[in-house]
RNA sequence: CGGGGUGUAGCGUAGCCUGGUAUCGCGCCACAUUUGGGAUGUGGAGGUCGUAGGUUCGAAUCCUGCCACCCCGACCA
């Protein structure tokens, strides 16, 4: 296959449709801004999904899932959620299609209204409180812990693939507490459980921190966020976690009974990360030969290349590379052995890089009468020649350097992108020049934001949560503040 | 939705300005030789040139509409 390459540092965008699709995650359907995730691409997904839903159920939490439409009614109830998402709604509006007599096309049925529009979700708050009003009577019955993986649909105007596409894939906490302060921890604590998969599984490090009200999720009190940085120097919103206070209970009348006999609205949480991780994921690692995967999240972590030119070569070759397959497997190595015969080792080489499987095992005739092979890192490219008696305990080994590794790299690239400024200028020299996070004063009104956003395409991506307290002049206004922010491009 | 660009075989493309039914590479199929960084040879299959009209004896090529996708904005996870 002859692969089109498209360098990352002359074209960002170019590099990353084309990784896409070389490294067979995903690719565009014939439907408007919705993508096929390919099988390679998917299993990717799916072993986030692995991990992320054994934390959930680790912190208490079942899945459960709801109708994919919403009556329209329900949208209207809570005002600002309306107002967030009534221009990216998908309505249905009829349920029937019929052959018209005088074209014979098949069109839709007008006498097939519905009688009221459903709206395809965008997110699930509105069906889901609905339904909690009739679950929730007594104290007793609190708080609910619920979890749904679904697909959503929000009609955005431009879409990238995984980053933003009209359908998504996601999962939605929603959760309901007694008390606001319950509600509140379990707003924090999912975000913990965001971080620590970020970082330890798909090895992104991420700010942790606190929405503006700009920002804020539509019908939410509070909206935290992790915000990770891409290697293009702009920002990525990679989940989201809502303190969504009482808006909810009372847009659907959900109370409960305390102990004291006396009725309560109920607190309420929603937070969710969708495919746009996979986005994260290939922005933060890859580089121009591929996609680099972090090991924990590779659906193959080593790949085996036997190498042979005779018949007999071949026998043992692949008598050796089935032993260290076996040997591999039994350490839980998710190993992969390619024989397929009609392939080069070197298409091999370059397809695995593509896709960016995190160890690669070459054996050829030489390896099998020295007693060794080469193994082959992808996130260094580093090569050597290994003794085959230490494939067994060094591989996983290797495997665990390497997620570090690729850890370490995104972090330190993080770390140079973090800049304080002081003044408007030096704020926008350092978005201009140096990319990344500026961290600046900014007087803490939507004005100044909204202001600051339209002259610079920056905007406030979160207010750190370990933010230290340190009074200073707002970049733009002057004004007091009483702690910087940090302001990014962002997607 | 505004600005720019692209649409020709599974992928990447030439041809378009100056109309005459399509070029090349990769891939695919068969056979042989190969295999330590994207193998080679020989033979073969594969195209309503995005789509609908128009101009013309004749349209991939000229004109008009439409559609899709990409990039840059606005919007957003």
């Amino acid at each position: 296959m002859e692969i089109k390459k498209v360098k990352r540092s002359e074209d960002y965008s170019g590099w990353y449709n084309n990784l896409v699709k070389n490294a067979d995650l995903a690719e565009h359907s014939d439907v408007k801004g919705c993508m096929i995730i390919k099988p390679y691409g998917y299993a990717i997904w799916e072993k986030m999904q692995a991990e992320l839903d054994r934390r959930f159920k680790e912190t208490g939490h079942q899945n459960a899932y709801f109708p994919l439409f919403i009556p329209k009614s329900f949208f209207t109830k809570e005002a600002s959620h309306v107002d967030g998402f009534a221009k990216e709604c998908a309505v249905v509006t009829h349920y029937r299609l019929k052959v018209d007599p005088i074209t014979k096309e098949i069109v839709v049925d007008p006498d097939a209204k519905l009688e009221e529009e459903l709206i395809v979700r965008p997110t699930s708050e509105t069906i889901i409180w609905n339904t909690y009003r009739s679950w929730i009577q007594s104290y007793r019955d609190l708080p609910i812990l619920l979890n749904q993986w679904a697909n959503v649909v929000r009609w955005e105007m431009r879409t990238r693939l995984f980053l933003r596409t009209t359908e998504f894939l996601w999962q939605e906490g929603h959760t309901a507490h007694a008390t606001a302060d319950e509600a509140i921890a379990e707003t924090k604590q999912m975000l913990e459980v965001y971080a620590d998969f970020a970082e330890n599984i798909l090895a992104v490090p991420v700010i942790k921190g606190i929405k503006s009200a700009n920002e804020r999720f539509a019908g939410a009190i509070d909206t935290y966020c992790i915000e990770g940085l891409m290697q293009d120097g702009k920002a990525l919103q990679m989940g989201t976690s809502h303190f969504l206070g009482q808006n909810f209970a009372k847009a659907f009348d959900v109370k409960y009974v305390t102990k004291e006999n006396t009725k309560e609205y109920v607190w309420a949480t929603s937070w969710g990360v969708s495919t746009r991780l996979m986005g994260a994921l290939i922005m933060s690692h890859s580089d121009d030969e591929g996609l680099v995967l972090p090991p924990r999240l590779a659906p193959i972590q080593v790949v085996i290349v036997p190498i042979s030119r005779k018949p007999e070569e071949k026998e043992l070759v692949m008598e050796k590379a089935n032993h260290y397959f076996q040997l591999l497997k039994k350490q839980g190595v998710l190993v992969k052995l390619d024989d397929r015969d009609h392939l080069s080792p070197g298409f091999k080489f370059a397809d695995y890089e593509l896709k960016g499987v995190p160890v690669r095992i070459a054996i050829g005739p030489r390896d099998v009468q020295n007693e060794t092979v080469e193994v082959a890192r992808r996130d260094t490219k580093e090569k050597q020649v290994m003794s085959a008696a230490d494939l067994e305990h060094k591989i996983p080994h290797l495997l665990e350097q390497i997620q570090a590794n690729i850890y370490q790299r995104a972090l330190d690239y993080r770390s140079e992108h973090i800049h304080a400024v002081n003044t408007w200028d030096e704020f926008m020299d350092a978005l201009d020049n140096k990319t990344g996070f500026v961290s600046a004063h900014w007087d803490g009104s939507s004005e100044t934001e909204e202001k600051i956003k339209e002259m610079s395409k920056a905007t406030i991506r979160c207010i750190p949560l370990d933010n230290p307290q340190e009074f200073g002049k707002c970049i733009l206004t002057g004004n007091d503040s009483k702690e910087r922010v940090l302001f990014a491009r962002a997607y």
